[in-house]
RNA sequence: GGAGGGAUAGCGAAGUGGCCAAACGCGCCGGACUGUAAAUCCGUUCCUUCGGGUUCGCAGGUUCGAAUCCUGCUCCCUCCA
């Protein structure tokens, strides 16, 4: 199966440019392709996996991955997806984001496989050498404004407005396109559906610069819903990060332990690099005995393997079976302290306390009072295994393990745990 | 520049002098069922020392009493120039 044909299988094409060329290319011979991260935030979520995972395929598939950290072009602001101005980030945020960044495109493309071959950039090397008359003489000439303004992201903000900054957006990701066409022999540039009006400017600045022989292509990856119509990879307190300091790799396996069946096997063609045979098993076996949970649990094990570890994986798992096999009594501090180091954890004084207190003014498990008080009527409320149903309740060294933790449960799948000091 | 319409809890949206801490829907948080799923059902959803306190764009005013009436201000939308 060509690249092509696997990712169609995958699910993992919205848009591409030649269809015949692009197959007949990548047969042929190993390319080089791009896609690009801009360093608007320190990590990247679950959602900015998407199309390096299919990077991640086309360098499995013999070709040469290029990745594009987008210091220059971060600098700017995409308009892409926003209905409203980008407010700029200082050059020292966007620099340590872009640190940031590079190191984790490193973990996850380097890491087990001893030659990557892959190779990271930052358009900041030359984006900041362009003078501004250079700018507008070698490039700017190239650009019809007429075809900019028709660019969907453009159109959509001409009502609200939108700044010469975000406007000139797409020249400035064009020339990155053109740099790695010329320098790097990048043929192919990839990204999400977002995307298209940026790449295929740069597909026609490289046609313009370089002259008809040009070979270039452009390629999109779909807009990625749940089941429920909702965007992937936000929960309701935000996005699952890969970085393990914002979203720990317990939390990270939970993520992916609990997507929908309907969307289970959509995610494992998406993000996994299982075979079509093996996801064809867990497709049926979604169908016939949901109940185990199978798709859920191998996407789990190789999200978190892939973005973690091993060991990391191990632990989660081990977490997880602790806390829903349902008695926790019997743990030992130490099983304590090995096992749940990745829930949400605070700290405390060793000292009795009600309560309410604990969970609100110590702990913060509870944002109000008035809501602690309801969670613990309703008995949502566990310490240490045990259902607190009385707000009077007070807090000891009874509660806890070996005056070391104390272990609280909120609802039926959050858990907290406290050091006592 | 002129004429209207609007701003209500996380969001949408009722309410046009007291019965309003504010209907309803969504979302959130709990609970039941289950498979740590979906769907469904139930409860809760400003804060509180449970006495009460602070809310309906912002600032004043009228009134025993204001989300509701009056004045000014800010922002948004529609029509005319």
């Amino acid at each position: 199966m060509s690249i092509l044909h696997e990712l169609r299988w995958r699910g993992a094409i919205n848009q591409h440019t030649d269809e015949e060329g692009l197959l007949k290319l990548t047969q042929e011979k190993s390319i080089a392709l791009y896609c690009g991260i801009d360093p608007s935030g320190d990590s990247m979520h679950v959602g900015h996996l998407i199309p390096f995972m299919i990077l991640k395929r086309f360098q499995l598939a013999g070709h040469k991955p290029v990745i594009l950290i987008g210091g220059g072009t971060g600098s700017i602001g995409d308009p892409s997806g926003r209905n409203s101005e980008r407010p700029l980030q200082t050059m020292d945020t966007i620099m340590e984001n872009a640190e940031k960044l590079s190191n984790q495109m490193r973990h996850l493309f380097e890491a087990g496989s001893e030659q990557s071959g892959i190779k990271l950039v930052n358009n900041y090397d030359w984006l900041s050498e362009l003078s501004f008359l250079d700018f507008l003489r070698d490039f700017g000439k190239e650009f019809n404004v007429n075809t900019m303004l028709a660019k969907e992201v453009v159109a959509s903000r001409l009502d609200t407005g939108i700044s010469f900054t975000e406007f000139s957006y797409q020249i400035i990701q064009s020339v990155d396109f053109l740099h790695l066409y010329e320098n790097e022999g990048v043929q192919l540039q990839i990204g999400g559906s977002d995307q298209w009006g940026n790449i295929t400017a740069g597909l026609d600045l490289i046609r313009k610069k370089v002259g008809p022989d040009a070979n270039a292509f452009g390629l999109t990856i779909p807009l990625l819903l749940k089941a429920d119509g909702t965007k992937f990879g936000k929960s309701a307190d935000g996005a699952i990060w890969l970085d393990p300091e914002k979203t720990t790799p317990y939390e990270f396996y939970q993520f992916w332990f609990n997507q929908d069946d309907r969307d289970v096997i959509k995610y494992l063609k998406y993000f996994t690099f299982l075979s079509k045979e093996e996801i064809d098993e867990f497709e049926k076996q979604v169908e016939t005995e949901p109940h185990k949970r199978a798709a859920q649990i191998a996407l789990a094990e190789e999200m978190t393997r892939f973005v973690h570890s091993q060991q990391a994986l191990d632990e989660a798992i081990s977490i997880s079976q602790a806390l829903f096999s349902g008695d926790i009594q019997n743990l030992t501090a130490d099983q304590i302290a090995s096992t749940f180091k990745d829930v949400p954890s605070s700290e405390a004084p060793k000292e009795e306390r009600n309560i309410v207190e604990f969970l609100v003014d110590v702990t913060g498990i509870e944002p109000s009072r008035r809501q602690a008080r309801q969670d613990i009527t309703n008995g949502a409320i566990r310490i240490k295994g045990v259902q607190i149903k009385d707000t009077d309740y007070v807090i000891s060294e009874a509660d806890s393990f070996d005056g070391r933790f104390i272990i609280v449960r909120k609802g039926k799948k959050k858990y907290f745990l406290v050091h006592l000091k």
